[in-house]
DNA sequence: AAGACGGGGCA
DNA sequence: TGCCCAGTCTT
C-alpha cells in the first residue's frame, strides 16, 4: 500500500473530532485557520467557538469594530492576524458580495492568506487539489522521504511544495490533507514520534536510518532581545490612564499603561527613571512597587515592572498617546497577556 | 534572505 | 532551557 493510503487508513481510526471538520463553509474554515496559524488545536479550539458565536458569518465579522476583534483575541498572539481578519472579511464582502472564496488563487489574494492557507480553505472548502504544507507536513515528509535541505530555506520550501503537490494527485484532497496533517500532530510527532507503531515504519528512511531526532532540518534560531518595560499604573477616582500601543513594535493597537522602557533592570531610586518619570508625571509624583515579572516572547523577554503612582500630573497635550479612561472602558479594551493579567490581579 | 510577530506546552 | 505549534508579512 502507498504511503498515502497508510496515512489516510490511519486517519480514519485516528482523527480527532473537531468542529471545523463538520463543515464546507469556506468562511468557518477561514476562520479556524487564521486561529490555527502557528497555534495549538487545544489552544485555539476555544477561540474558534468563540468567534464563530460573535460572528456566524462574514457579513457579521466584517461590521466589527477592529477593537472588538482584538478584544476577541486577547491572549491568543500574533494579534496582525485579527487585525488582517477584519480587514479581509471586509473585504469579501465589498469585492465578493459576502461570498467567501474557495479557489486557491482567490484566497492567495487576501491579506493573512499564505500558501498554506489558500491550500486548506480551498481544499477543506472546494475539494481543489492544493496540498497543504504546514509544520506537520515537513516534518513527516522530511522523516518518511528523507529530506534533508532546511524546511525555511527557500529551496528546501520549493523543494516540499513539490513533493506534497505530487503525492496529492491520486488522493481525495480533503481528506488526505487532513489526514497528513493529523498523522504529524497525533503520531509522527515533534518529540518523542510513535515510530514503533508506526504504519508507514518500513519505508521511513528517517527511521531506517536512525535520523528521526534529526530531521526535518532548520536553520538556525533567532537571537532573542532582552528588554525591560517599566509600567504606570495611575488610577484616580474612576479613571485610570492608559497608552495605545503604536505600530512598529509589539502588541500594536493593543492598550497598556504609560510606559518607560529602560536598558535594563531598573530601581526604584535610579535617577536616569526618576527623571523621566518626573517629567512624564510631576515633580510630586510618588512611586510605589507593586510587581514584577519576566515575559518571555518567541523574539523577546520582557522583564514588566509595575509601579502605582500617586499625586501625578500628566500633561495630555504633550503626552498625546497617554488617554485617562474610566476604568470600566479601559477594562473592555484589548490588552497584552500581561496587562490582562495585572488587571484580573489588581484592579477591580 | 532575514526578522518580526504571542503565548503556551512539552521533554 | 530550547523547540515547536494547521504561517504570514515586512524590510
Amino acid at each position: 500500500m502507498s504511503f498515502q493510503s497508510e496515512i489516510v487508513k490511519w486517519y480514519f481510526v485516528n482523527k480527532r473530532d473537531l468542529p471545523w471538520r463538520e463543515t464546507t463553509d469556506p468562511y468557518v474554515i477561514w476562520l479556524s485557520e487564521i486561529i490555527l496559524q502557528q497555534t495549538r488545536v487545544e489552544q485555539g479550539l476555544p477561540y474558534f467557538l468563540k468567534f464563530l458565536e460573535n460572528f456566524p458569518d462574514v457579513k457579521a465579522f466584517a461590521n466589527a469594530s477592529e477593537e472588538r476583534v482584538l478584544k476577541l483575541w486577547q491572549g491568543l498572539g500574533y494579534y496582525s492576524r485579527g487585525r488582517n481578519m477584519l480587514y479581509t472579511a471586509k473585504y469579501v464582502v465589498d469585492h465578493f458580495e459576502g461570498n467567501f472564496p474557495t479557489a486557491y488563487q482567490d484566497l492567495l489574494k487576501l491579506k493573512g492568506i499564505g500558501g498554506y492557507t489558500a491550500a486548506a480553505i480551498s481544499s477543506f472548502s472546494s475539494n481543489e487539489k492544493q496540498a497543504v504544507v504546514d509544520g506537520n507536513v515537513y516534518r513527516v515528509l522530511a522523516r518518511y522521504f528523507g529530506i534533508e535541505e532546511a524546511i525555511n530555506s527557500p529551496k528546501g520550501q520549493k523543494q516540499f511544495a513539490q513533493l506534497a503537490q505530487e503525492l496529492i494527485q491520486d488522493q481525495e484532497p480533503a481528506i488526505y490533507n487532513q489526514a497528513i496533517m493529523e498523522f504529524g500532530a497525533l503520531h509522527c510527532k515533534p518529540k518523542s514520534p510513535l515510530c514503533n507503531q508506526c504504519p508507514v515504519q518500513p519505508g521511513c528512511y528517517a527511521y531506517q536510518h536512525q535520523k528521526v531526532e534529526q530531521l526535518p532540518l532548520k536553520l538556525k534560531k533567532v537571537k532573542i532581545r532582552k528588554r525591560w518595560f517599566n509600567y504606570f499604573v495611575g488610577i484616580n477616582d474612576d479613571e485610570i490612564l492608559a497608552k495605545q500601543r503604536q505600530p512598529g513594535d509589539v502588541w500594536q493597537q493593543l492598550y497598556d499603561f504609560p510606559l518607560i522602557e529602560s536598558e535594563q533592570e531598573v530601581t526604584i531610586d535610579d535617577v536616569a527613571l526618576l527623571a523621566k518619570v518626573h517629567e512624564l508625571f510631576g515633580k510630586n509624583v510618588e512611586l510605589t512597587v507593586l510587581e514584577s515579572k519576566k515575559h518571555v516572547l518567541t523574539h523577546q523577554t520582557i522583564y514588566v515592572q509595575f509601579f502605582a503612582i500617586d499625586n501625578y500630573i500628566v500633561n495630555f497635550n504633550q503626552h498625546t498617546e497617554i488617554k485617562s479612561v474610566k476604568l470600566t472602558t479601559f477594562k473592555q479594551l484589548p490588552h497584552p497577556k500581561i496587562i490582562g493579567d495585572f488587571i484580573e490581579k489588581h484592579i477591580d
